[in-house]
RNA sequence: GGGCGAAUGGCGGAACCGGCAGACGCACAGGACUUAAAAUCCUGUGGCCCGACAAGGGCCGUGAGGGUUCGAGUCCCUCUUCGCCCACCA
């Protein structure tokens, strides 16, 4: 009797519809289970997930479901980063409410989720341009601030005179705006800062708590951090006595200093050259070179250049008077915005130097030899030993860094310092699409912060949006007109936002008590979940997301506001989803891979395309859409290949046609199961000396695959090779008939087939259901049931292959019983043909005998 | 320029501590079923050579070259190509 075909379709909804209905997945707060947070970084709606998307959540699901069955109480919530700036763009452009859009594409999302059988805890979603949630928001924010962690200062932005908006970094292009393409300028504008240098050592330093963090992130964040040891050396101008102070971490060469360079940025050089003839030369200097920066700089190596002002400093240690250049390798943002020049030791002040024909004086030989200035093509950046140093003279230099930086100090003129890359968050934002700064301007009490009952400052949702003039906020009169907190009289609101990574610098805490109105999480919750278990996300977060969660963390930690200082003890980073696109040279234009078809031909004019793997996206048209893939295949078929593509901390090339496979295979398991119903309802104890040798095989074969897919999944999350495992048990399984079968071996397919519906639940959850149900008789979810434990001892061979080696080569394979010693082995190894054959030309030198696997001869 | 990672059949990938290279899958080829196609199932599939197109056996083979070792895809050195991140960082 022929079953009917496996209907993937309405399996798969009845399976989600028992899961919703019995709230599978909904997580109690307190179990006596081992708790275990699996946290999937949550997205920014943008409206549509493709299957690289998906690949992230398949990941992370796969994970959950093991954790359940594997006895956890598991917490794998999920939300969404509401605020930001596309929202914002899509009311400008298409007259769509920020709201409106953003609330759409989190229903369209959501039913996506669905598409890939994903079981998270949708009782916990949240979502951050909600008014509970960005209440909590500003909250914090008025915590940092109690706790002296916000500044308010000029800065220099990225502002657009087309669009007359301040823009944010990804906005700027190649010094263009994204949008409208003027050139953007750097302005100088009151912004709010978070304090974040204050953490950077300890940013530094808790690095170590990160038990399984990619070392690649943590390199990253150590670079971006950027900790580097030094001195600080106060120069001074000759005329005014003014202190001028540089960052250096070359103090052994001090003497050699021969110029200054100072950014065009830097707030000193107004004073210094008003008045002087040089003055207007000089700021016209500063002022184009400050315009061509964002363009200019970012290209690779733009030709230095500089203006001397006209003043001259004096090197502390030697009293030498030297020339102050305005330069474009002076950076403001880093160090002092000044630096010492030494030609001879430095590539970047030599080239200088020998531009501006500036002089160059050696202060370091090399070890067994004199350097002579006139001579150098290139600055000498090796050890040495330091020479014309006053009294550090013969030192070897690296020796002098310390002592030199030590001297400075004793003398009073600087001394050793630590100086950071990392730069100070700025938050503020002037955008409307976002949780509003809760600060308040006063006419008599100054900046005052809102009063945490009064919190949320509401974002008001009548406003306009025109993309001119200022933040669509500051229009609202109903907005910005308030009283002071503190002295009641008249007065204005902040409308400044907040940068969306605030708010998704503490979602992860949310979570655990998403409904709480008393308060952002319930600290004794919190503790008991944090830090999250398994933090699962893109790389791309390596460093903006994942660093600002960490300092929140620790600036929570020293409110007392939670007991564990950082977030996320274990991350994975998962690879991202390539596919090939089709671009036409002559059309200049990508073609979806579909119209381009098999000779590779343009669509439209005919000339062969050009093919490329890249990462996807709707500009390059190699996106691929889940639902077809849904529609078609089903969500187990899905879910599947995408675990099956590849590593999952790897890049993985999509190939559509490749998806049948595991489809195919997900149809064979399930005629397996159905086309032996009766025996499968069976009970039989396995008795193993009743076995036939393929049923023992079957036996050992089905407790070696589950003990692989667990500890491929425990290792690495190295789903693949577990789902191949699994095929390969299939694959035994239905080289096998059981017609004839004694009870032992009865049980032992059934075994086998219960085993492997199983262990692949996590990876195939609709159809593991079904079968469980229908056809193993299980009752519930076999997301309940246990995780099966693999016997060692059916796993255990009793006859092994030995390879048998003569010098490196296999010369032939033996089956040997498994315990067989070594003498008996070599024996036996001896006996072949084919090997004595390859020994005869020599004496055996060495015998190499590797445990239950091989044996090696060494002839000469 | 600096840092990190990668390179294995026609393709995606496997090989975990140095021990059978190519698991598993795609694609392809042959066959079964079919009026036919699709679907499904079975068989084969790194290259070259000896042998008979068999059985069996040999040589080569993991980007290139060298080294360590009884034994190297794996470890060490040099180089090439590609990818990602940072990049005038004083």
């Amino acid at each position: 009797m022929d079953e009917p075909r496996y209907d993937f379709a309405a399996v798969e909804r009845k399976w989600r519809a028992r899961w919703e209905e019995t709230g599978l997945f909904r997580c109690p707060s307190v179990s006596e289970k081992p708790k275990f947070y699996c946290l999937t970084m949550f997205p920014y709606p943008s409206g549509t997930l493709h299957v690289g998307h998906g690949r992230n959540y398949i990941l992370a699901d796969a994970l959950m479901r093991y954790l359940k069955m594997k006895g956890f109480n598991v917490l794998a919530p999920m939300g969404f980063d509401a605020f930001g700036l596309p929202a914002e763009n899509a009311a400008i452009e298409r007259g769509i409410h920020p709201k409106a859009w953003t609330d759409k594409n989190i229903a369209r999302m959501k039913e996506q989720f669905a598409l890939f059988g994903t079981g998270f805890d949708w009782d916990r979603e949240i979502a951050s341009h909600t008014p509970e949630y960005y209440r909590w928001t500003q909250w914090f924010f008025l915590k940092l601030h109690e706790n002296g962690l916000v500044d308010r200062r000029k800065a220099p932005v990225n502002f657009c005179p087309g669009c007359s908006t301040v823009l944010a970094n990804e906005q700027v292009v190649e010094g263009r705006c994204e949008r409208c393409k003027s050139e953007v300028e750097q302005k100088d504008l009151e912004q709010w800062f978070f304090r974040i240098t204050k953490y950077a050592q300890r940013l530094l330093d808790d690095m170590d708590l990160l038990e399984s963090w990619p070392e690649r992130v943590k390199t990253m964040q150590r670079n971006w951090i950027g900790r580097s040891e030094g001195a600080r050396i106060d120069f001074k101008v000759e005329k005014t006595g003014e202190t001028l102070s540089v960052f250096t971490t070359r103090p052994d060469t001090i003497f050699g200093v021969t110029f200054m360079a100072i950014a065009p940025e830097h707030p000193l050089i107004r004073t210094l050259v008003q008045g002087s003839d040089r003055e207007a030369e000089v700021l016209d200097f500063c002022a184009r070179t400050r315009r061509q920066s964002a363009i200019e700089r970012a290209s690779e190596d733009s030709e230095k250049e500089g203006i001397d002002t006209g003043c001259l400093l004096v090197n502390p240690v030697n009293g030498d008077r030297v020339p102050l250049w305005v330069t474009n390798y002076a950076l403001m943002e880093y160090g002092t915005g000044a630096v010492m020049a030494v030609p001879a030791h430095d590539e970047r002040d030599f080239m200088f130097a020998g531009k501006y024909g500036l002089p160059v004086k050696v202060v370091i030989r090399p070890r067994d030899g004199f350097l002579d200035s006139s001579g150098m093509r290139e600055a000498f950046v090796g050890e040495g030993i330091m020479t014309d140093s006053g009294p550090f003279d013969g030192m070897p230099n690296a020796e002098g860094i310390k002592a030199v930086a030590e001297w400075l100090r004793v003398k009073g003129i600087g001394g050793p310092t630590v100086n950071y890359r990392l730069k100070d968050w700025l938050i503020s934002r002037q955008r409307y699409w976002g949780a509003p700064i809760p600060m308040v301007y006063c006419g008599s009490c100054g900046i005052v912060p809102v009063r945490a009952e009064d919190l949320p400052v509401l974002l008001p949702l009548d406003v306009k949006f025109t993309g001119k003039g200022k933040n669509p906020l500051a229009y609202s009169e109903e907005f910005t007109r308030t009283r002071c907190p503190r002295c009641g009289k008249p007065a204005k609101r902040e409308t400044d936002t907040m940068d969306t990574f605030v708010c998704s610098s503490w979602y992860f805490l949310r979570f655990v008590n998403p409904r709480d109105a008393a308060g952002p999480f319930d600290k004794a919750d919190v503790d008991r979940w944090l830090p999250v278990d398994q933090y699962i996300g893109g790389v791309e977060h390596a460093i903006m997301h994942l660093l600002y969660a960490r300092f929140f963390t620790k600036a929570l930690y020293d409110m007392g506001l939670v007991g564990f200082k950082e977030p996320f003890r274990n991350l994975f980073t998962q690879g991202m989803i390539t596919k090939e696109s089709k671009f036409c040279r002559k059309c200049l234009g990508y073609k979806s891979p579909e119209s381009v078809g098999e000779g590779g031909a343009c669509p439209d004019c005919g000339t062969p395309t050009e093919g490329k793997i890249d990462k996807m996206s709707k500009s390059q048209k190699n996106v691929v859409d889940p639902q077809v893939l849904f529609d078609k295949f089903g969500s187990d078929t899905l879910r599947v290949y995408t675990l099956f593509i590849g590593p999952p901390e790897k890049d993985a090339e999509w190939q559509d046609r490749a998806v049948i496979g595991p489809h195919a295979f997900l149809g064979r398991l399930w005629d397996t199961a159905v086309s032996n119903r009766a025996l499968l309802a069976e009970k039989h104890e396995i008795l193993p000396g009743d076995l036939r040798k393929e049923f023992a095989d079957l036996r050992r074969k089905t407790h070696q695959t589950v003990a692989k897919v667990s500890a491929d999944i425990d290792r690495s999350f190295h789903f693949n090779t577990a789902i191949a495992a699994s095929m390969e048990l299939l694959n035994e399984i239905r080289g096998l008939s059981p017609a004839g079968a004694n009870p032992s071996e009865r049980g032992v397919y059934a075994e086998a087939v219960r085993m492997l519906t199983t262990i692949l639940a996590p990876f195939a959850p609709h159809i593991c259901e079904e079968i469980n149900e229908s056809v193993l008789g299980g009752s519930g979810s076999i997301f309940t049931s246990p995780w099966p434990e693999a016997s060692a001892e059916a796993a255990a061979v009793e006859e092994i292959v030995l390879v048998v080696q003569v010098n490196g080569k296999v010369r032939a394979r033996i089956k040997v019983p498994a315990g067989m010693d070594d003498d008996r082995l070599r024996e036996t190894a001896l006996a072949d043909p084919n090997v004595s054959r390859h020994l005869k030309s020599g004496n055996i030198e060495k015998t190499v005998v590797v445990k239950g696997k091989l044996i090696n001869f060494f002839v000469r």
